[in-house]
RNA sequence: GCGGCUGUGGUGAAGUGGUUAACACAGCGGUUUGUGGUACCGCCACGCGCGAGUUCGAUUCUCGUCAGCCGCCCCA
């Protein structure tokens, strides 16, 4: 019979994975709610029509990449390529603009799904946390998601960054130069490489970003986009450089830096690992200000802000960059019975430990003194106890200090004693 | 979607058109059945990603396929 392994592209995280998930989790949670943002839960499928009209028709992710079925009742229902839409549409569908704590400021974590061509830091399934701000438009807030954003990388010992940051201007300020730029490249539409060609219909901001025509003289004369921004876009942005700067972040303008998704305006940044490890998808997180995005759902105009992060690719540069912060935490106690017929009295012992809140673990099939000593080790467990005959009959236990080679006998009082040793030694559990 | 590289046990790997697929590490057992980290000894791939073909015979050759990696593209 023909073996069924995983689908392309997915992975299977298994227990030393799972372990680093949890403490990167951790980290996650605990920094979103040091800035107040709360978790929002959202389908992991949601109607086809949701992406298409919030990402952008014209977009690589929703014309190429997408998962898309029809349940039996025929409606179109996607498995979601990004986080951004649902969010939105939550916000909307639960008239959150009308919630007394205004802006409403949310985040959320979870599997996001694109039909791509698998690479390292790109899976078909792959993990995102992202979060979003709606409800003010402030440069402040803009600042802050970026922040929060480089709060995470530095607790999971992130060092070699760049943060790349740019404006797209207000709708007006944007559009004004989308069709100048569309207008300027068709007078050059010969010396054009087939994908900007099709940039040029689709996204024409994205030509000036195309590695092939990268130095052709008519890319250099190419018209700017500061050139067409508004006073008050302008204003806007260098407000946000402002406070960056005085949160002591380093950052670089890049003037080429557009994104792929269509709801992007204003503020709009990229911050990328340097590390070598991280291969060629670099971009840690990603986002920016999207305007119109709410409106184009069905719901009122408000503005928001957010970033998505690929969890990946944050794991793939932390297990470089900080192994350390994923050493897992060992088991308090490990029971040796010294003979198969103290199993059952071993145990009982285990279920008290574990009761009292300790960690452990027993051996069950009888296995050498060498073999459970090599486990602990293995294990970096500490203590362990051992019973046999004479310890059930005299209803004692040892309980020994793999550190050093000390062991003690225990009566009556061994469960406090025990769970002293091991407190003082800092315990695994809560 | 396009181009390139790779695919042998739990891991790192060597190897050949033909009797038992090296070696190392890990694991397990023993020397040492009430006490570890050393040493010595033993065990551990019914199979060389999968399928088909060539051949008397293929892990080794050919084709296909799947998967991983690298790059393009795109993005987180």
């Amino acid at each position: 019979m023909a073996k069924i392994s995983r689908p392309r592209g997915t992975e299977d995280l298994l227990f030393e994975d799972t372990n680093k998930w949890h403490i990167f989790e951790e980290i996650i949670r605990k920094t979103a709610l040091k800035y107040n943002y709360q978790e929002i839960r959202t389908p992991i499928f949601e109607s086809t029509d949701l992406f298409r009209r919030g990402v952008g028709e014209t977009t690589d992710v929703v014309s190429k990449e997408m998962y898309t079925f029809n349940d039996k009742k025929e409606r179109s229902l996607t498995l979601r390529p990004e986080g951004t839409a649902a969010c939105v549409r939550a916000y909307i569908e639960h008239k959150m603009f009308g919630y007394d704590n205004q802006p409403v400021k949310m985040y959320y974590m979870g599997p996001m799904f694109r039909y791509e061509r698998p690479q390292k830091g790109r899976q078909r399934q792959f993990h995102q946390f992202g979060v979003e701000v709606l409800g003010v438009k402030s440069p402040q807030v803009d600042a802050e998601t970026i922040l929060l954003g480089l709060d995470i990388c530095k607790q999971v010992g992130l060092k070699n960054l760049k943060v790349l940051i740019n404006t797209l201007g207000d709708n007006e300020s944007r559009i004004k130069y989308r069709n100048h730029l569309q207008e300027y490249f068709s007078d050059y539409k010969d010396e054009l490489c087939s994908d900007c060609l099709t940039r040029l219909e689709k996204n024409p901001l994205r030509l000036l970003d195309c590695k092939v025509d990268h130095d052709k003289e008519f890319m250099k004369n190419a018209p700017v986009l500061s050139d067409f921004l508004n006073e008050e876009s302008n204003e806007y942005f260098k407000t946000v450089l402002d406070i960056l700067k005085i949160a002591d972040v380093e950052y670089e303008i890049d003037e080429r830096l557009v994104r792929g998704l269509d709801y992007y305006t204003d503020t709009i940044y990229e911050i990328v690992s340097t590390n070598k490890e991280s291969g060629a998808q670099a971009t840690l997180f990603g986002g920016g200000r999207y305007d119109g995005l709410s409106e184009s759902l069905g719901g009122p105009q408000v503005s928001g802000v957010g970033f998505g992060m690929g969890m990946e690719r944050m794991l793939i540069s932390a297990n470089v960059e900080n192994p350390e912060l994923f050493i897992p935490k060992p088991l308090d106690v490990f029971i040796m019975p010294l003979d198969e017929s103290i199993t059952t009295h071993a145990f009982s012992i285990l279920e008290r430990l574990r009761n009292k809140g300790i960690s452990a673990e027993m051996e069950y099939n009888g296995k050498s003194f060498k073999s459970m000593f090599k486990y602990c080790e293995r294990n970096n467990i500490r203590y362990a106890i051992l019973i046999g005959e004479t310890e059930l009959e005299s209803q004692t236990i040892i309980l020994k200090d793999l550190e050093n080679g000390t062991q003690e006998e225990l009566s009556h009082q061994w469960l406090e004693i025990v769970c002293e040793r091991v407190m003082n030694n800092g315990k695994n559990t809560q």
